[in-house]
DNA sequence: CGCTCGGTTGACCAAATTCAATTCAGGTGG
DNA sequence: CCACCTGAATTGAATTTGGTCAACCGAGCG
């Protein structure tokens, strides 16, 4: 069992791992570190290396040339990041902690060898980055809907991927970023980001203080927010 | 040499694929047809197939609730589709012709065997996927952009990838799409794209007319859409 | 001839940005 | 303890961008 791992508990999802496939990747781990916030996870150029995030917010992210963020996908805990996100694919793609975080750093080569040799973990780094792919193409669809819906989908996105790790109960869960933060998600302002917050408090969709967002009404909230969690893959392959 | 066949051409992106390997891929087809524009390549639920589009344009997709299409990204001809846009992997995304499209299918589950075995198809699939991630990424990158760059941005893709299987030249390519179809790439209105195609004409970066669109300076108007090839990945994995 | 589709236009409306300023809480130095 | 500073949230006003509705035009086609 991966009970205590995020990390292996979500590669799980994508079918059982042997205790040989669990043990050779927790051997993987040769460093680990605390990230602050608002740094990158990602420095320099050290080629050997994977980067596994087991605590805190990060975010992978490209700067626009007029200097604006645009965050492209979350990195919570358990997420493998800098695995793909380098060398030919994606030079100005960064990785970077929102909220102080503490990650876990892997050798790239020697998890490129168990991919080769064990058809479980080959099969768990498959499904990882198919459901990359799945959500990014979700969050270009959600660009197309106005803000409050936009807004209401990455909450309904965040409450089931934190529930997933334990991070969130049935209606809330803790989000400690800021709305600039959430706007760069969303690709808006930071003044429009606040005004939609607004709009959802006095719909009474949502309450958001102190970092704890709640959910009136989950169902209707998700509905709202247009969200279908189909392309979460939670489910693993599938049959 | 794969001279002859865009899919191999583009998979060789990804490095060489010896003579044994490009057989057991071309061994694969067990069927060939038209699809005529507008419809889907994909219809139905014949499990173990995936598709190869030879000629013509066509696009994944998503439907919103309102009845919006949202295209989420182009497949062009030597594209490999449904490959992993199946079954848990996104039921709602959908792949359609926006041309009449000649479409090869492939035998699914004789593709994954060649991927287990042969290293230099599974690493030119993997290629492939990553590719899709980072061109994924990128789009919602440009959707913070305005809608002009983002117009931009989309056709210097178009002319770039188009210019790889050699249906573009040095700055101008047939576009046999219409403005809406373009619009729903952008995620902007029919009436919105109309204007800002016009904007760009009056600002002498393009002409577009007959399906045909020529970039007055490729150079200036790379750099109006602030567009860098390197998401793309044309050199393979890198070093 | 009349139909449809794609492109085009105008008028009006809604959504979102920008600029500017204010409030408030927490932290720091005196 | 208080003055000061910073970062985040908030608000207002003016402006720009994009959407909606509606109409019109022109080419191709049965």
């Amino acid at each position: 069992m991966a009970s205590g791992d995020p990390f292996l508990r979500k590669l799980e999802r994508a079918g059982a791992l042997s205790d040989e496939e669990q043990a050779e990747l927790q051997a993987l781990t040769f460093n680990r570190r605390a990230v602050p916030a608002r740094n990158d996870i990602v420095t320099g150029d050290i080629p050997d290396r994977v980067y596994l995030v087991m605590n805190g917010f990060a975010c992978r992210y490209k700067i626009l040339r007029g200097g604006t963020r645009r965050i492209v996908s979350f990195v919570l805990p358990g997420d493998l990041c800098y695995m793909h996100d380098t060398g030919a694919f994606g030079r100005d793609l960064r990785v970077g902690a929102l909220t102080p975080c503490s990650v876990v750093d892997l050798s790239r080569s020697e998890l490129i060898e168990l991919i080769g040799t064990y058809p479980g973990i080959n099969r768990a780094i498959w499904w990882v980055t198919l459901r990359e792919l799945s959500r990014a193409r979700e969050w270009i669809v959600n660009d197309t809907r106005p803000a409050d819906k936009r807004l209401a989908h990455t909450l309904c996105e965040l409450l089931v991927c934190l529930q997933v790790i334990g991070l969130a109960d049935e209606d809330s869960f803790e989000l400690p970023l800021s709305q600039s933060d959430v706007a760069d998600v969303l690709g808006i302002s930071h003044v429009h980001i606040n005004r939609v917050v607004q709009s959802l408090r006095a719909g009474g969709l949502i309450t958001w203080s102190d970092n704890l967002v709640t959910i009136s009404d989950v169902q209707e909230f998700k509905a709202f927010g247009e969200f279908d969690p189909a392309y979460l893959c939670f489910d693993g392959f599938g049959p």
